[in-house]
DNA sequence: TATGAATGAGTCTTCATTCAT
DNA sequence: GATGAATGAAGACTCATTCAT
């Protein structure tokens, strides 16, 4: 499908297959053939591009880092529209936990960087990211602790299938941000 | 260690192996063959007491909901003596913050749970439990909100090398189990 | 369900149960488990009773043997009680035709024969007696040639789904039985 | 002594070695290793190139209908040179008979189509083919009884030892190709 | 006598990785 | 540069068989 003579677009290509299988067969179910398969490349591109299959799990998060940021982009400038920020989030949060796919890929991405410290930079864009808008609006303590909320929510999220409603979402968030104001 | 002749015993012991290993090599790196070294027990036992490999794995996050729940009646009965909720509950999970293996067995079941239906009971189960635990003081949503939290807590500290100190959990915790009073 | 007290028919019963097993699963495919759990016996019994898998799979191809044999009985009386032969003949092939499991059980033993040659005389024991049934109304060649004819009539109903009908039996059976008159 | 990277020949060259061992293992006894052994290729190369056990058994098969076929056109060939047909077909029937490897192995397909469907056309191959090569003298009903009865025959010769002789070949046959006529 | 536990050999199969082309 | 072939290691799993009880 895409021109051998197009080595970035290649290289991008796979590392978009191994992201999007990464939900689907978990960090441990992924392979270079899947991969392949996925990319319609052929096996030997997915290791001529990546050397080793930890290469090609480093792209494929590499990759989920790069869409949770943009994801994160969207959220600022959702935000600094300027609404209710405990309202704002809440609506942003509810949205996110519907997106199956995305927060098995975060999570994922968390426990694979638990395992290996290498993969830790990507696994902390994500809440850094998020801690420093909100930290526009409140103290640092707070935005973090939004910030494990919601992460808390992601994995509620993956197991008891109805994620928690929007209201309550926005109720903790709301005590959360108005705490520590102090600090 | 465990004579054989002990099929109860056997059993249990393999199941322990695998909850040992589950921190330490994750789901996906669970083996048989390692299972058996760590055991100390000949392969052929660990098939012959589970059948495949998804029941050894079973077995392995089963002892670990064990031990969790096993943790959570010692929160239980913290908590019921009665000091100030949000401060007592601080103080325990800043220390299970602090026991890497766990938190980590923990979230490996929750990944796993995400992925197969047929785990997602155990890992509820420790939501449930400390949920009906911090309801008996505060209503469904608070205590629900607060266990969502220390959740995000737990994934926090997995990357974060550095918990979430105590004092910051603490305002976290008041604010949430304060929040929804009137819900 | 056969009290441990009776070791001759839990012997059968075991023997009967590889027997059943044989056309399902083949001679290759026939284990210690799969007997046991057909029979309701404790896997433990069959190796009581027979001592190698061999031993178990030459039971369950005796057990066929006898039942072949006592089919063989009831064509004798048919064949003895008078009407034209190539027609009762016919008659009984196109029937024993229609028993898949039986002429499958009957493949396998000739199989399982051709290799190993302490099962032949079982394998023979089929031939031989109809072919003595037949040699009481014509020459040896001509029952022998009816005999190798029935045989591949059974093969042939193995794979081609539809069997050889009756009228082309008669007319085939017919037509050896009269040669070789002069033999 | 097949070079590497002749993809085609290795291919032929595993299919080839599985078509040997049939009739000395059969297809129960064929294993990945043992095809491995014999066509002197690494293990690897037969799981390379047969995906699973089933194909490689597939493909000896398919060996083995392919040598049947080469052998049913010198068949084809003689019969129509002209001779008496019973007479011609005894004297190849006869000589076939003492191909003992070959008769093994056209009886290990008959048993395995038996059990799998999609193996039946590849059985059917060699009675169709004898068939049609006899309708061009007799009528159908007349062809496919002959090739019943040598079909018999095989199965005769397999455990008997000793197979029919030339002479009472001849003689069914005649009489089988004689009957029909009308039909 | 009878049986469930136990095990080690052996099977299929998958795959990362290497390499010739 | 790119790729399909190639392979050897490793894994899950099955089972005949043995043996303590």
């Amino acid at each position: 499908m895409n021109a051998p003579r197009d080595p970035e677009g290649r290289k991008r290509q796979i590392a978009r297959a191994a992201y999007e299988l990464l939900p689907e067969v978990g960090v441990g179910g992924l392979t270079h053939r899947l991969v392949a398969a996925r990319a319609e490349v052929p096996l030997g591109a997915t290791t001529y591009y990546y050397k080793t299959l930890d290469d090609l799990i480093a792209a494929g998060l590499a990759h989920a880092t790069a869409v949770l940021l943009d994801g994160l982009a969207a959220w600022a400038e959702v935000i600094a529209a300027g609404a209710d920020l405990a309202d704002t989030l809440a609506d942003l949060t509810a949205d996110y936990l519907r997106d199956r796919p995305r927060i098995l890929v975060e999570t994922e991405l968390y426990l694979a960087a638990a395992h290996r410290p290498g993969l830790r930079p990507m696994a902390r864009a994500w809440i850094d990211g998020l801690t420093g808008i909100l930290t526009a609006h409140v103290s640092p303590d707070a935005a973090r602790a939004a910030v494990v909320f919601i992460d808390g929510a992601v994995v509620y999220a993956l197991i008891c299938d109805r994620p928690i409603d929007t209201a309550t979402l926005r109720e903790s968030l709301a005590a959360l941000l108005g705490a520590h104001r102090t600090a």
